[in-house]
RNA sequence: GCUGCUGUAGCUCAGUGGUAGAGCACUUCCUUGGUAAGGAAGAGGUCACGGGUUCAAGUCCCGUCAGCAGCUCCA
């Protein structure tokens, strides 16, 4: 007997096993044949899933209505993907086709290049499969008859991966689909023909499992939905989110440069970028001022011998510029006529003098900590620093302003006790907090990254490691949002709590991060002087509420679309004047703005001035003061919005002041519409 | 770092082995206007860089550098 809860709350009772596809037939006709996966106490399976004898089961069944079997039917539209390609290109082999967020994707390995040239040939080869509608049949198998069918298939990745990576299981299963038979756990679609619409989007090479020791594969991405308006939906988002891209914004708007003679992720900030970074400090300096922080000034290079103690050094040489070797080192070096391999061993040992580029601020604040004897009445030491650093990242991971390799960090080190921690972690998230607030950036995550127990890149013992990372779940869970805890994310010297936001194509980007660190002080042999009269061992908390300047405006030019606040535009108004006539009275308003601060320019150019308009509106400049004869005869200005269009005309006192209220006030727009799209968000200060 | 694609005017991009193109921007002139493009003329290029093949290379081949997508990495 098998008792089926349905989610109406009603009942149905079987005499013997049932499927969801037996079910839905048994509900009526139509559900049986709009039905395309099910779900089973919990657990999405296919609507020939088999529900034993004896058992009292909850089944939902989908239809293409429900989102579960949107991603039932993307999986079955990458067999349908890997078949074709087969087809094509005799001889492939397959590795993993998985569904991930907005398609799939399928991992090849051939001698053919694929490009997008094949995709046209491959789309229509799929066309054909699905026109065809042939159904999926599951064959269930043990693991010896598996290893036969793979083996004669001739399918090497996946006699590897049932060797080793399933090792666990005992019954294993395939999906076959015409003369196509891939080993799959599903579940599938019933057939292929409910898959409406699809594309192939792109080709990458790919490691095999992930490593990079391992072969490259080729892998192709596609998408696939019930139906075209649905494909074409996330088409044109895909397009919106790339009118986004600060690295397009960023060209077009005049905000940074970045040049091949400078260097590969070095970043020269022009004039309006400069701005921008430049009120994000000044904001942020503020409550550096309220929360009882001092700020330092250290220089871009130390000594090795600095970064051997903290180990950045010996932990990091990969990710570093290399070091700057003495003279007197590089000419003793030269007089014995060392190689250049003994060079290069020297330099790995770490027996040479020299500098490094800082790959960190901390080993430079710590010296200052040190630089004299600290009571505990002194305690917390907060220091602070807009601290530019150098990493040498992989060429291939540097691009726009969210991976480079010079960045400048709102880095501050707290030297405190141990008692202090739980309360100065609270407001270092405070800080983080209102930073993402103060922009309307509400859409992030946070994720306190743990250690990875089976590695050694890690310094210090497990008791303060484990303190540490005790300390940091405590702090995430005070922001009253959920967190995740990832192994393996923390810093070598401490866990953290990182604060992660999307770009535009969907990338993730660590930006706020507050690190605890037990282990620097030691390694520093730092103390201050407790009430007891003994030197005691400081605790340091590391953290960055912006992260970097660079990437976190590279993610809030993406955030606003380029359309940035009245507080941080760098140009908050624009004159036009309605035509030459009205320059004199045009430069006078320019300058009674500029008198009071606000950033300003005019157009006095011998253009209409619907061109001065709509320059104006590309360049997303928040509001354009309208003048001519009409304003000029009342010591008026006609707002212009860029988003609610002509306010009309006020006295231009009455408009300094609501620009003045918008500015001290940071209002964020709930909505920014500029040529470079919509961009909603919640926030506190919104208008 | 790896795989693939790309590199032509300030920007966006055409260009089929036969001597370099468009639109926008820029400069000058005309136009002086009322809320998203007025008109005309002009200037602007070592076709990323270095080799090679060829009578001839922006175009084909190799290398380097850089950009893009993904993978790997990310204190």
């Amino acid at each position: 007997m098998v008792t089926i809860t349905l989610p109406d709350g009603s009942t149905k009772e079987y005499e013997n096993a049932v499927t969801p596809g037996q079910v839905a037939a048994d509900i009526g006709p139509g559900l049986a044949k709009a039905a395309l996966a099910a779900e089973v106490d919990g657990q999405i399976v296919g609507l020939d899933h088999v529900i034993n004898d004896g058992i009292q089961a909850a089944l939902k069944l989908f239809t293409k209505k429900d989102p579960e079997a949107l991603g039932v039917m993307r999986h079955s539209a990458a067999h349908v993907m890997a078949r074709a390609i087969m087809k094509i290109f005799p001889g492939v082999q397959l590795a993993f086709g998985p569904t991930i967020d907005g398609g799939f994707y399928y991992d090849f390995d051939l001698d053919h290049k694929l490009s997008d040239e094949d995709f046209e040939a491959i789309e229509a080869e799929m066309k054909k499969i699905i026109k065809a509608n042939e159904p999926f049949e599951r064959i269930e198998t043990d693991r010896e008859e598996a290893l036969n069918i793979v083996n004669e298939l001739g399918q090497e990745y996946k006699v590897e991966h049932i060797r080793d990576g399933l090792t666990e299981h005992q019954q294993l299963s395939f999906y076959r689909q015409g003369e196509f038979i891939d080993l799959c756990r599903g579940p599938h679609i019933p057939a292929v023909g409910a898959i409406g619409a699809y594309k192939l989007l792109s080709v990458a090479g790919a490691y095999w499992k992930g490593s990079s020791e391992n072969r490259q594969l080729q892998r192709v991405y596609a998408t696939a939905f019930f139906d075209k308006a649905g494909l074409e939906e996330h088409l044109t988002r895909i397009d919106e989110a790339k009118r986004r891209d600060h690295r397009t914004l960023g060209k077009q708007l005049g905000l940074f440069h970045i040049d091949d003679m400078v260097g590969q992720g070095l970043i020269l900030w022009t004039p309006k970028g400069a701005c921008v970074r430049q009120k994000l400090q000044e904001f942020i300096g503020a409550h550096l001022q309220r929360q009882g922080y001092d700020q330092v000034f250290t220089p871009h290079i130390g000594k090795l011998d600095l970064y051997k103690t903290s180990g950045h050094f010996p932990y990091y040489q990969e990710s570093q510029y290399p070091a700057l070797i003495n003279r007197d080192y590089m000419k003793k070096v030269a007089d014995e006529g060392c190689s250049c391999s003994d060079l290069s061993n020297s330099l790995a040992e770490g027996e040479i003098d020299g500098y490094l580029l800082k790959p960190m601020n901390c080993p430079h604040h710590i010296k200052i900590y040190d630089s004299q004897q600290r009571s505990y009445r002194d305690l917390p030491v907060r220091l602070a620093e807009f601290g530019t650093v150098y990493r040498w990242e992989q060429s291939g991971e540097i691009g726009g302003l969210t991976r480079v390799r010079g960045f400048t960090q709102d880095d501050a080190h707290l030297f405190i006790t141990e008692d202090q921690l739980a309360e100065e972690l609270e407001g270092c998230l405070e800080l983080v907090k209102i930073v993402f607030a103060s922009v309307g950036m509400e859409d992030y995550s946070v994720r306190v990254g743990l250690r990875d127990k089976d590695s050694d890149k890690y310094v210090g013992d497990q008791e303060n490691w484990d303190k540490a990372e005790d300390a940091c779940r405590r702090a995430a869970a005070t922001l009253g949002k959920p967190f995740i805890e990832e192994e393996g994310e923390a810093a070598f010297y401490g866990p953290k709590i990182d604060f992660v936001v999307n770009d535009c194509i969907g990338r993730k980007w660590q930006l706020g991060t507050v690190q605890v660190d037990y282990n620097l002080p030691i390694r520093f042999n730092l103390s201050y002087i407790g009430a007891d009269n003994q030197p005691h061992r400081p605790v340091m908390i590391h953290r960055a509420p912006f992260g970097s300047m660079e990437r976190f405006i590279g993610v809030l030019i993406e955030h606003f679309a380029g359309a940035f606040p009245l507080w941080l535009a760098p140009e908050q108004a624009r004159i036009v004047v309605v035509s030459q006539k009205f320059e004199e009275y045009g430069r006078q308003v320019e300058a009674q703005l500029k008198a009071a601060g606000m950033r300003v320019s005019g157009d006095y150019r011998a253009e209409k001035i619907g061109a001065k308009i709509r320059d104006a509106q590309l360049e997303l400049i928040p509001y354009m003061l309208i003048v001519g004869g009409r304003e000029m005869e009342n010591g008026e200005v006609s707002v212009r919005d860029r988003i609610d269009g002509d306010l009309g005309a006020m006295p231009v006192t009455d408009a300094l002041a609501k620009f003045q209220d918008e500015i001290e006030n940071r209002l964020v727009r709930k909505t920014f519409s500029g040529s470079a799209g919509l961009v909603s968000r919640d926030a506190q200060n919104e208008y």
